[in-house]
DNA sequence: AACTGCACCGGGGTTAACACTGTATCTTTT
DNA sequence: AAAAGATACAGTGTTAACCCCGGTGCAGTT
């Protein structure tokens, strides 16, 4: 199915919070010597350590997903292992999605939808080094890219990476005091990236917060 | 895993949207001679067709699907043979959603995000006849369907219209005083219903409650 | 080198949220 | 009539959220 020269295995990271998907498609890639799934991980925080560790060529990551979303996981993954390619497999086809996933530095963007074919022709696109945007999604998407590159990213890309991660914790019901052990910083710290948070979108607590959360995409709903 | 006295393979039909997830539990399902997925489906439609031709011992279903929403795919699986278990299989963890597949006669529930083995648990009970939920779904949930049995509004149902009338209003943002002034009680009385919101749904911020009244749609989202 | 902007971190103090206990009236159920 | 639950209110105390402030380090400007 899919043919390649080289005799190593193409190692392989798998990032989705679906734990079923997960064993399913480990399944399928076992069958093809081709492939060798070095890690999986549910949520962005276990990709990027999964990928720091393995160093892998390929990270095939959902967008969707707890504790770190997969916007931000592309960046980071991106950052610490400049040669493993980025593979969006996930259910969203709104051109938003498409367009964070793909100026977060992503190199291929498919459907879970998409048939399985579909999947082996975007890696062996991605892993030649080709950007790889799945046929499902729309031209109109697809061309959104190439003429407004220069477009607004939305009200989300006002705010800083620690934000957006503050924020999509919120939204997921932890207290600040637990958010400050999962990111290694000061409840101030905390307090603070809330507070710039809350100024910045205008809203004044919790509970505005992660309805803003939910109804931008930063945690799945 | 799955042990079982008869001979004959277990005869499964696969209906879900996500074309690569039905490949890869394909896969696993293959793996294990017990089974013999005899179709897919990608949607509620092509799903009820495979039922009724192939009267399969097992069927699993996504609840969000094109075409045809899963409540009425469950009803008429169940209505066109009778024979065939339903066992929903969803990222859907909310409250409303687990209410509305079991109403529809499904006979196991789990999610997506379940680990493999619990998949073959839940196989295994509703195979025997059993009612099957996810430990993954809260128990305030699934202690809704036991004892509310006849008139079952779900979770929703098991709130006063006061504390309905709260959490939607903590969901749109408001602070308990403002919610006093509105409701015309004191702040004290909107604590107390807080609190009790809180105890009942087993969440502990008004960032969870507000993820939770979005979830079920007490406020529009 | 000095300046500017920004992300990130943190302290102090105020306000609001949350937990627990108790009281009282009213309606519905049994 | 008794039991049970919804609603309303109060007191006390702890914890967390929120607001205003300052400091560090790093980038790009001038």
């Amino acid at each position: 199915m899919i043919s390649r020269s080289r005799k190593e295995a193409i190692r392989v990271v798998l990032a989705d919070d679906h734990s079923i998907l997960r064993a399913g498609m480990s399944s399928m890639l076992a069958d093809n010597k081709d492939f060798k799934v070095v890690a999986e991980a549910s949520n962005g925080k276990e990709a990027i350590e999964a990928v720091v560790k393995f160093k892998p060529d390929l990270l095939i990551l959902d967008i969707s997903m707890p504790l770190m979303n997969g916007t931000e996981a592309i960046r980071q993954a991106k950052r610490r292992c400049r040669k493993t390619k980025v593979l969006i497999m996930t259910m969203h086809r709104g051109a938003e999605y498409v367009r964070m996933a793909m100026q977060g530095g992503a190199d291929g963007y498919i459907l879970k939808d998409d048939a399985w074919e579909e999947l082996a022709t975007a890696i062996r696109h991605v892993l030649k080094g080709n950007i790889y945007l799945s046929p499902s999604i729309s031209n109109k998407v697809v061309s959104g890219f190439l003429d407004g590159s220069a477009s607004v990213i939305g009200i989300l890309g006002k705010l800083t990476p620690r934000e957006r991660q503050t924020l999509q914790l919120i939204a997921e019901g932890m207290k600040n005091r637990e958010m400050a052990e999962f990111m290694s910083v000061s409840v101030k710290t905390v307090e603070k990236h809330r507070s710039n948070l809350m100024r910045k979108l205008d809203l004044h607590n919790s509970a505005s917060l992660t309805a803003f959360a939910i109804e931008n995409g930063v945690v799945s709903g």
